[in-house]
DNA sequence: CTGAAAGCGCTTACAG
DNA sequence: CTGAAAGCGCTTACAG
């Protein structure tokens, strides 16, 4: 007898059960809910039916010990430059936001784990069965975050990460177009009468998605005949303190100046703060977009114009991928193209 | 022989590959990965040495199979009022990224998933095994609510939510104290000098939390011999559109008022759109304060006084609670206090 | 189309 | 302190 201390959850209901209840075979059972096609209709009838009502759901141990698949996906979200709790790039949320939804779709469950992107990465997920495979999402300084990816491929672990997809990298990426959507930011500035694009965000192969970003609007200024000036170039990370620091930077060297492209809409914001103390009007004086297209985007006084991730395409993309490499499908890396959202902040 | 066609991971080791290899039995080799007092310390050496060698880890199946333990949590976040993609309310990312931390913390996994309130719920996470216990976020019509926490009770569910702590509620709740929050405004306001205070949000038992929050600033203004004008009361869900509408109704009612108290950030700064819309200053002609404490609110223009919340402490509460739920520990529910963080749309 | 049986990789009384 | 053995709840060849 049961001690009856507080309501006691009635014992889970097991297969054997619901196969005693149906009057067929346990391994019957299994098949129906397995979907085989080698069950009779009226069988099957049966034993959906002790299924509902003893709200029977199969153990999802007992079925991953012995199918060898976990049904699960791991995100792991790298956050370095910004330890700071609640501090995410709103950006990197809207992408767990549609990963989440894309994983329901594929009828896979979602584990979620930060990380920090100097730590050794809890890639053990696939090693101790908790997840077919892993989604890594975040930016950082690339050149360390490679080989730790070429450490992964070594390993045999089914991986795909969302960032800048370039040549001989190790295993598959899923990215945005940066280039092209530094492109639409240089023509789109240069339409408005703009000449002197400042850029804040880092550019260098350490960070090759500002990198892209920074090179696609300088090949947009040089069909103009003009150029991005390496004088008005100032290092940021994707915060607003560091845009903020950042747009002070530019405006103390004292080089003229009358649009800036900021690698992110974190920067873009933090540079109109710095701007509007500073008694520079946004856009008369100068110009501002943003990347992303995260919702603050919209909020923002003025509202910023920027460029805009396809998250939910993303989203689909990583997970449909990564369960091809899971399949042992073949897979590839994609470029998703980005869209320019134009907003008071860059004249409207 | 394997045919390889690509990379193929080599098998993963089990316990019994350990055991071979350090010369004991594959009950030793589990009894030192699970700690167990029983072992002798020249004998544990053997064996994780052998662990590191295989790189080793216990497959999280079969163990949990056996325990009868998932070693993980599920997240269920709900979004009813918004159903667009990636417009989840910045507060409940902030939650989500403590509860993350939390949970690791205490060693447990996280699965997220995103719920429609009006949906059936996944609570089956618990019958199929994935998940020891729930924690289930978002706001929504609670009356609609609160016949599903009591038939999770009935169920046996473990589970905890975030939201108003109400009398003979079922199940445990973790939430701010929202009438000390709503007071700590009222008090702020009338300190300001300002007699007319609007209140944007919901203001009824489907909306406990909002409501209280009303209240809260209702008896502070009553101590100063002032009231809340339910003339200067209008609704509003927490989304920055539906913040916009309400000021414009506001507005258009046509009474007097020089504060207003958003019963959310997103509210607030969709009220200030329509202020500053129609030519009023903010805080020069009304005074804004916003609720949550969400980064956003630090970008917005002018600043946003708001109501933090804790969300790191409740994160921490929320899992906390639900372990000892899933040990059959007593817990109860809780109410967290909030701060006031000043800024200048309330006059700094 | 159905059932009996093996086995996935652990954990934990039980016996020594 | 250690090992042999049972068993957690499924899935899937195998035999009929």
């Amino acid at each position: 007898m049961q001690e009856p201390r507080r309501a006691k959850k009635k014992t889970k209901a097991t297969s054997m059960d619901i196969a005693h209840r149906a009057g067929v075979s346990q391994a019957t059972v299994s098949r129906v809910l397995r979907g085989s096609p080698l069950v009779n209709a009226e069988t099957r009838k049966r034993v959906e039916e002790a299924v509902r009502e003893l709200n029977y759901k199969v153990d999802r141990h007992a079925s991953s010990l012995r199918t060898q698949r976990a049904g699960t996906l791991a995100l792991l979200l790298f956050e370095d430059p910004t330890p700071d709790d609640s501090h995410i790039n709103p950006f990197f949320l809207s992408m767990l936001g549609s990963i989440t939804r894309a994983c329901a779709k594929h009828g896979h469950d979602l584990l979620v784990s930060f990380q920090q992107l100097s730590d050794d990465w809890h890639a053990d997920y696939e090693d101790s069965m908790k997840a077919d495979g892993l989604i890594l999402l975040g930016y950082g300084d690339y050149i360390a975050y490679e080989s730790k990816l070429a450490h992964l491929v070594a390993q045999g672990t089914h991986f795909v990460r969302w960032g800048a997809v370039l040549q001989g990298q190790p295993g598959i990426s899923i990215g945005c177009d940066n280039a092209a959507g530094g492109a639409l930011v240089g023509r789109h500035l240069i339409a408005r009468g703009r000449r002197k694009v400042a850029f804040l965000g880092d550019a260098s192969t350490h960070f090759p998605e500002f990198f892209a970003r920074y090179c696609g609007c300088d090949g947009a200024l040089r069909e103009a005949g003009l150029r991005m000036n390496p004088a008005l170039q100032v290092d940021a990370d994707s915060s607003e303190q560091s845009g903020y620091d950042a747009a002070r930077t530019l405006i103390a060297r004292g080089h003229a100046f009358d649009a800036i492209f900021a690698a992110s809409d974190l920067i873009a914001i933090g540079a109109i703060r710095a701007l509007t103390e500073h008694g520079l009007r946004v856009p008369d004086d100068v110009a501002i977009v943003g990347f992303d297209g995260t919702p603050m985007a919209r909020f923002s006084n003025p509202p910023l114009t920027t460029v805009v991730q396809d998250t939910s395409g993303a989203g689909e993309l990583l997970v449909a991928s990564l369960l091809r490499l899971v399949r042992d499908e073949p897979a590839e890396s994609v470029t998703l193209m980005p869209t320019l959202e134009v907003r008071a902040s860059s004249g409207g």
